[in-house]
DNA sequence: CATGAATGAGACTTCATTCAT
DNA sequence: CATGAATGAAGTCTCATTCAT
């Protein structure tokens, strides 16, 4: 028999980020990926079902890879909430740094999933968010966060302009430097605008 | 007489509003969007030239609209800069507080359009914020605004912010209300979390 | 607008009959069909939902169409069942006289259709059947057949006899006459083999 | 030593037989009948040069088997035509009594083959019925049979009628008596409806 | 001989767009 | 202007067959 060598499922899927990540998810077709993958096109069929898990499977990938190395970063006691908040901006930001394309599927494919129906992905991604959310409870518990923000509107707050800037980068990572990207959304996240 | 000949392009672009905030853009069809506008499929190729075209139009239509009514915000010199950004922020959710449907449109299609081609609509959304960054730079100078911020970033940072939020309201306008998410935008964009 | 002009459910209807019969169902493509009813793919699923539909409503048009012309055999008074029998027997057979691929279809690709799943056309198709089982009682309870038959049996003896001569005449009409076939069915139902 | 490896080619046949019976030959993959041969789907290449050619093994050792035990019932030179034909009829219904799978692939598949191409199958096929027709000339001749029968037709009519009857049974052997069936077959054979 | 992963041709079906009325 | 039937290109997915191991 001819063994499953390397790694196809791997290739496919890093070929379907960057297609998607050129083309938008609806634009891109089985084809683009097998081509890329350089694979038969029939062949994707035994490793994913269809199209949409293969969108799936990126995410589910993302999540559970991101929520996995949480503890990383909280774990440390010495940290302060904001610490650790800076920590999880880093968790963030390190992930994509290596794969702009992933950061673009990222950032425009997501919603189309999050709506759809019951995705397992969707837990290890809301689970992260909410432990995030965890760190700010605590901050206000500690006074060392202002006491009214409501930590549901936070939450989007600070994941919408992170993803925004993420895109923002992604699209063009030699123009825009991802640390100083970095630098900025601590502060914003923690001090705003006014002096 | 023809009676009522209406403003068909209108209903035809509150239609596709609907369709599109129901199914996305890729999953929506002409006839869904015929039917809802109680035209023929056909008619729609009278008003718009193809299925891009009507959401470049909604796009359009938005920030001409949205930068039109910029200067009621920015002409009034009594305002300090921090008080202008205010009144940005009012300016978009007031926009969208009327018409959930436009707002997840906007949130989950606008990138779709944003790198395609050069867009006449990109104009008034990239002016649009760019009076905005006007006002931060303004304050800076005034030192009423921290003096590391990118302009670039900040703009991504608060635009991102503000979409997702809109997003989390137009999904669910009854469970979260807005003025509350507005109150939480300014003050997060102003002061940040820290107290 | 135009205009549905002709009958084009009916010509793409005869078009799947003639490519069905030619290479049976699971062997006739859709481009097949709409090309021998000049008529563009697409068109078809106008009329149509899918292909297997369309077998579907070959049959139901055959079963409704026989079952309605029932009552013109069985209504005279004056026949005997035996007669009433014949009659039924030239029903079928006269069904078929025009359109050899009709019987061809109706012979190979009916018990495709049959066990699938609850088919509306079954109805019709069971009650033609069953009409001609409630004439085989009656000829029973007056003594003029056979009491010891087995009424399914029967049904299914003489319909499977039909159903193969058809198929052998259909296959070539211009050497078997089917009057002929129908004589000698007539009497092979009644009176057997032995003199 | 490689333990048991059995009759491969009569696993795949029989595992095929079911596969066919359950979903039809065009609907059976070639991965379902190796998994219910338990045999790699490139096995039955081994044994078999496509698909189809499974299908006309079947029929080759169904007529083959058939036709081998043809003269048991006809060398008794004591026997009348008559009960002659009622041993063919019982040696198809015996064929059939212990693989009900075998009866439906060949109620409802051997059409497909029947027109293709020049089958070897088809040979011994029409050779089994063309030595019943003899039985019946014969009959014919001894005056026992009815003179006007047209012997072809007859083969069609009975042959259709066995068939279908063989059908209703395999469909739910629990429901229909097989030799319930048979007597019927031969008494309508012989003396028909008619008291 | 045996395996089963890999292939790629081809089928069904959808839908943006056209155009005769 | 308006209509909606008709078009046909294009995409997803299946599966018989091949072939490296």
């Amino acid at each position: 028999m001819r063994i499953k060598e390397g790694n196809k499922e791997k290739d496919i899927l890093e070929a379907a980020i960057k297609v998607f990540a050129q083309n938008g998810f609806h634009q891109s077709t089985m084809a683009q990926i097998s081509e890329q993958a350089s694979v038969a096109t029939g062949s994707i069929y035994l490793y994913f079902p269809n199209k949409k898990e293969i969108l799936q499977s990126i995410f589910d990938m993302l999540w559970n890879n991101l929520f996995e190395t949480f503890d990383t970063v909280t774990s440390n006691d010495k940290l302060s909430p904001a610490e650790k908040l800076d920590g999880m901006i880093d968790l963030l930001f390190d992930r994509f740094i290596e794969n702009p394309s992933l950061a673009i599927v990222f950032v425009n494919e997501q919603n189309h999933l999050l709506f759809d129906d019951k995705n397992p992905f969707t837990n290890n991604y809301q689970r992260f968010l909410d432990r995030g959310i965890e760190l700010v409870r605590n901050g206000i518990e500690r006074k060392e966060f202002w006491g009214e923000v409501d930590l549901t509107i936070f939450k989007y707050f600070i994941f919408g302009a992170v993803r925004n800037l993420l895109h923002l980068w992604a699209q063009n990572p030699d123009k825009y430097n991802l640390n100083t990207i970095r630098k900025n959304v601590k502060y914003l996240m923690k001090h705003g605008l006014v002096a």
